[in-house]
This record gives C-alpha cells, structure tokens and sequence, in this order.
DNA sequence: TTTT
DNA sequence: TTTT
C-alpha cells in the first residue's frame, strides 16, 4: 500500500536519563522514556485532575542517538517526532507480549531539545557552542543524512513586515 | 505538566469495518483496525520489500463515531490525529496485558475519510450529498462538532492482536 | 472538497509581546509574531549559518487570546498548531496585497507554552499555580469548547513497565 | 536558536499539473497549487457553506520532483508535509510583494499520492506496478531517497495568486 | 522582533 | 520515572 502516513508527535519530559545499547556490529540504539501529560479540571467537583502518559521511544538514527547521549538527560524537555511500531516478544515465562514504541529511525525523525542549556537537564559545555545539535532538525542535515541544504539565493535576506 | 503535547497523525486503510459498542450509559465507541504500510528496496539484493504495521484506533468523540458508523468499510482510506494511550488489561488466563491504542476524544482529534463517495469503501447516498461528514476536519464548526467525549467503560475485553 | 486537512506546526520564540485588538462585538484577537530558525554548517565552508522564518500567527479563539494575553511575552517559547490562511488586503497606495497567517481558531488548535514558569518570557505569579492554562492543551478542555474529558475507570492508575 | 519546529501537513488536491522548472545547474524544481477546503453549516441560516484555500507548494527535493512530475496531475489528492517560507520579490512595476509557500526541502519532507492508480489524477502503467513511490514516505529507506536539497535559483518570477 |  |  502506497499512499499511507505513521507519524507520532510528542513534546514531554524524560522520566531518565536517556539508555544507550550497541548492536552486535556497533551501530547504537537510544530508549527513551518521555512522559506527556494533561491537566483538567473535574465538571462535577472542580478538582483538578492530572493524567500522565509514558511513551517507550527508541532511536535507531545514529546522529540522533549520539544527540540523546550527549545533551538529554532526566527532566529534559524534548519534541520528537517518529512512528509508531508494535513488536512481539516472549517473557521469560514463555508468554507473548506486546510493545509498542515510537522509533525514530531514517529520514522523518526528529529530536529537539527544547529547554536549551539553560534548562535543568542540559550539559552542554563550551566547546558545544558551535555543536551540531540542530542537525536533528529538520533543516539542518545531519552528516550521515546525505542531503545537501539548498542555498537560497542572496536577497533572502530581506525582512518580513509585521 | 502543562507543556506537553501527544500527538498521532496516520494514513491508512481498515482492514476491517468498525466494530460500534455502546458504554452503559449509551455513548458508542468505534474500534478501527488501520494499517500502514511502507516499501523500499533492499539495498543488497534490490528486492522489493513491505512491511504493514496495525494500529489500534479507538474513538470516544460522539460525532466521529457517527461518521465511522455510517461511511467507513473495510479498504476505506482515512486521515486519523488522535492521542497515544497505553492500557493495562487482564486477560483470561490472569496475566497483565498492555494495549497502546490511539485515541480519539475531544476537540483535538480527527477522522477524515479520503477516498470519497467513489471510494470502494465508501457508501454514500445521493441523499449524502450534503452530507455533514466534513465537520470532523479541523475547520468546519458545524453543529454536530460540539463533541462529548465518552467515558470509558470497563469491559475493554479485546484481545490482541486485533 | 471533503477529505483535506490543512494544518501547521510551529515551535518557536515570540518576537514581540502578543498584541490583542478586539472586535465590534467584542470578541479578542491576538496576533503573534513566532520565530523558528534553523543551523547548519556550510558544506564548503564549513561556516555555521543561520536562517531564520518569521511566521504571522493570529487567534480567534477566545480561550487562546486570554492565554496568549496572560502568559506569553517577548521571548516565550509556544508550541502552536493551527491552520494556513492566505487573505488579501489593499494598502494605503491601492496596491493588492496577500498576507498568509497560521490561523488558530475553532477545535483543531492549539497553543501551549514550553518554558513554564521559570522561561525569561513568563510571568507567573502565585496565584496562577492552579491556573488554567494547560486548557488549551488538546486533552484539557477549556470552557468554551463544549467537551467532556472522558473518564477513564479506575483501574486506569497502573504502571507502565518501562 | 536550536530548538524549533516549523512543519507544514496538507492533505488536498491538485489545482493542475505540476510545472516543473530547472535551475542553471539542472536541479529540478517542482511547483503544485494544492487546494484544501472546509464545509460546515451556517449556524444562523442552516446553509451549507464551504471555503477553499490555496497552498503553493515548491518541491526542491530532486526524489519527491520525480515522483511530482511521473505520477502526479491536475485532481490528484496528495499528503504534503514541508515547512513554511516566506521570500520577498518585486513584480514588473518594482512593487515589493511578499509570497509563502510550503517548501519541501530535505529530509523532513515527504509527498505521498492519496488515491493510488485507480485515482482520477494518476496514470500509473502496468510497469510501475513495483515503482518505488512509496520511497517518498517517512519509513522506507530506498536509495532513490538520498535526496540533495535544490538550491533555489533567482528566477522566482511567478504571479500570485497561482 | 526571538532564540542558540 | 518527568513536569507543572
């Protein structure tokens, strides 16, 4: 089937600190565990109530990786922008179960931090000020990407009126 | 956590018609099974590769249980945004179960059908042709978008897979 | 045309403090001013450059003016979803014009704020720590929006094993 | 500024044909009038009403031009997602005008056909029927997508509206 | 006009 | 396990 879409979009905090495995032949796989969370207040009894949701996210983009290994930690906030898979395993007492993950994973991912150094969970030194983080947004490609950022041309510079 | 967003946009067909229940107190619930697919080429042997992945869909918002009552069919083609949710259940045998399902309920989620009256899957009526279908996109504040969200109702009895 | 969806996502940084007019009858409007930009580094070069996308944003609903007017100043960081809007208009010399606006106005918008209390941009005070704001989240309905949060069962408070 | 998002989603048709232009350097560049439209009911008169709003879409990405200009025609329903540009130009009488189009630019861009070969718009033949189209979407890695972003030549003389 |  |  042509013609379908399976994009997730969160913005949440992570619960911890980003964990960071290798494959057998090296390449690294991030999981993350971001919460989202909604807040209401109760019709009936004008409480308010808060409802958090835990997302398994995992990264299998190399440079996206190295980004959650480098800047995310515990408390940050971040955007991310992946697909939404399920995947069957067997417990240790032989019974099938299912998970379903939010995988970041080739062209249309993305992971944003969004608390910048300033926020709480960032670790960014100076050496970073000139660091590739962005290159996990999406206009402004990452090495492994092979994508060359057109160059517009030089009256881009003009102002916008309002 | 005021901050956050959850968010699902898929593409996708029904592999099968919507099941409608109804909670105790009356409102419906419309289970949708979507899948997405996607193809590439396998960069060793050239083959041509699929993998389709299901997606539970689960809508609580009134008006758009009406719409995938009346016009969705197995094979239709839909524009879902709804919000990931991740439910534990107990299944017959005793063992916990998790089901992450996406959900649709309140004001900012959608279902648009996309192959039209022409569609296989569709069922259009000439008597449709004015047809209030379109309230559920995002900008069309029609009547009947003035949605009540259902309550959930404990016999979430589904197996999965689904 | 049924079947279209029309919606844009923004993260970014006010420009300016929200400017709010009114209608005749009253009714608010605010108008934002959002930055997003992107970096990367030339590929010749070497240099790290800088874009940056200025977009026009405009409010009508009622509840996201009072939280753009309460909360947000010059500086903020907003997540905002709204829709893509061009409209023509004639200057003081006659001349046309078009001006394209990411418009956020009936059910399928949204506007949250993503440095909380502790942002350069906020102002919350106290007596805001039960406030409102996360309303305008999509799952957190505010008034205006004729919604009701579903109640999910009280087996909802379980624990995601991850 | 890391840390933004700017994201455009469209589901809607083709006004026409798309019109494919070259750079000096032979880069593709592909130009498509989307349209997306909103019905809903009057609330004081009951009428049905309906609005349409054009999207000038411009593709830099040399894969999704491909597949613009083999598969795509005037009708075809189509999901878009790019990010939002304005650029300044001058007409012939040297009046500065201003144009925002959605761009589809790098990796976080992606064109998918909504109504497959049996569509109105398409003109898939029995050849394509392995076609990599798909390999514009999100998830599925095919070499064709080793996209190099276009470089935006000076030539941006079109009128709007398109 | 923001932000990094 | 986060955040407000």
């Amino acid at each position: 089937m042509a013609g379908s879409v399976n994009k997730v979009i969160l913005v949440g905090n992570l619960g911890k600190d980003p964990e960071i495995r290798r494959t057998q032949d090296g390449r690294p796989i991030a999981n993350l565990s971001v919460a989202t969370s909604e807040t209401w207040r109760d019709k009936g009894t004008g409480e308010r109530k808060e409802k958090t949701e835990w997302h398994r996210v995992v990264i299998f983009n190399e440079g996206l990786c190295k980004v959650a290994e480098q800047y995310l930690k515990k408390g940050a906030k971040v955007y991310i922008e992946g697909q939404l898979q399920t995947r069957k395993w067997t417990d240790q007492a032989g019974a099938e179960k299912y998970s379903t993950e939010v995988v970041l994973q080739g062209f249309n991912s993305n992971l944003t931090m969004l608390d910048g150094r300033s926020g709480g969970g960032g670790n960014f030194g100076a050496e970073d000020s000139g660091s590739d983080f962005g290159s996990s947004s999406p206009s402004s490609p990452a090495p492994r990407r092979a994508v060359a950022a057109g160059a517009r041309n030089s009256d881009m510079d003009d102002d916008i009126p309002f």
